[in-house]
DNA sequence: ATTTAATATTAAGTTATTGTTAAGTATCCG
DNA sequence: CGGATACTTAACAATAACTTAATATTAAAT
């Protein structure tokens, strides 16, 4: 299930190199857009605004970093990142990129697996914007996410990805009642689809091992982590 | 008890910076050298065999990236913290750095309170280490950088480098959960892809060694030292 | 009190993720 | 160079996590 809307602009003068990034990017599903050059690219950027810049150092006229400068400074690609392609070469310095306001940088010739790695990792942190904090205190409880325990007198009990998620996410708002929507969207997210039995089978879960007064059941509306 | 002053090597190419730097450092009680650039850097720094290495990224012709690649092939200089500094805030600068075997990141321009207080926490960390340098122990487990070895119940064995660094990286944060891209960053680098079964089978292997109750699977998560 | 819709419970599938082994590459070192 | 050690991959097995299905129970509405 790779289902990625991701926008990728790859800027290289080498047409080959366009085409093997272009066929590797696109057959993981990525939405792939070409330029041959800086200016044809700040054209392209400033219409596509890719999530993604691949942009190659050596390039006739505008260099790739003149380009990344240029590129810098439209405000509406702020939030992208720009990865460098670079041959090891004398003259160029990893610090004159990164100065220029690149993101992370690859090796030429540029790898398949290195690519699509860095890519999907980028990708998935622009898909989850995931600021949680990672200790919640309650009463007896100690919910701690660097850990994924649970801590209650004493006893320190591990828990499975879901079920700690639906914890976590329940004792986040303690006191407000989260219907299933919510919940769905918040642990399961918006890729997977599963039947309304399976919140009540890990809140079953949690209730065993957390005890059964913490979480309570608004029949109709949802869950909430006790007062 | 022989009282060793933690020895500091100060690489810049500004004057004015390794005055300031020195001036500060020496006040302090520290002892300290400094260079100019990259070359008279690996220089001195073979010779004084700083505890502490402080590095300009910005430099002319070696710039700080390199010369600290340079730096971590050299054996004495295993135990040195490097740490950058950096005219730059981005935390891009950090993924080169890091890559190139950096420990640490002071932003410029230096604020001297900034910078002592780093340097005193690295050197007390140092100093405390003295008995047991860079040393982690954990029930019978005796974990020894300097060494690369783990003694349990006194039997001492020797660690290859990637399982090393592995089991060094879990038993640092010990009850933390590392998830699989933070042990892939931190163990192999950005610029190297391996699968996903590379991590399970040094997994296998340290369990081999060190039996099995130390690291702990979370599946989907990570792995995690025992608490 | 009865009906009804929603949730609880249990156990039995199903799948995703990790474990394991062995064999294939790379790297190091004399 | 060759032999050893380290590292990676691939194929398959094992397992915990997760989902579903079937049935029971509960609480709200009538």
């Amino acid at each position: 299930m790779k289902k990625t809307t991701t926008k990728i602009l790859v800027v290289d003068d080498d047409p080959d190199i366009i085409e093997i990034l272009t066929y590797n990017l696109s057959n993981e599903g990525y939405n792939v857009k070409s330029a041959s050059n800086g200016i044809e690219a700040l054209k392209k950027a400033k219409k596509f605004i890719p999530d993604i810049i691949l942009l190659d150092v050596m390039m006739p006229e505008m260099d790739g970093i003149e380009t990344c400068s240029n590129l810098r400074e439209i405000e509406s690609l702020s939030k992208s990142r720009i990865i460098f392609l670079s041959a090891r070469s004398e003259d160029f310095t990893l610090i004159a990129a990164f100065d220029a306001g690149a993101d992370d940088y690859i090796n030429k010739p540029v790898k398949p697996k290195i690519l699509l790695k860095k890519i999907s990792s980028i990708s998935r942190r622009l898909m989850s914007n995931n600021n949680h904090t990672s200790k919640i205190m309650f009463g007896s409880l100690l919910i701690d996410r660097d850990s994924y325990t649970v801590t209650n007198n004493k006893e320190e009990i591990t828990f499975p990805r879901k079920e700690f998620e639906l914890l976590f996410l329940l004792a986040s708002s303690p006191g407000k009642v989260l219907n299933r929507d919510e919940i769905m969207l918040k642990v399961w997210g918006t890729q997977v689809v599963v039947g309304d039995r399976t919140i009540d089978v890990h809140i079953r879960k949690l209730r065993e091992k957390i005890g059964e007064k913490y979480i309570k059941t608004i029949k109709g509306v949802g869950y909430k982590f006790k007062v």
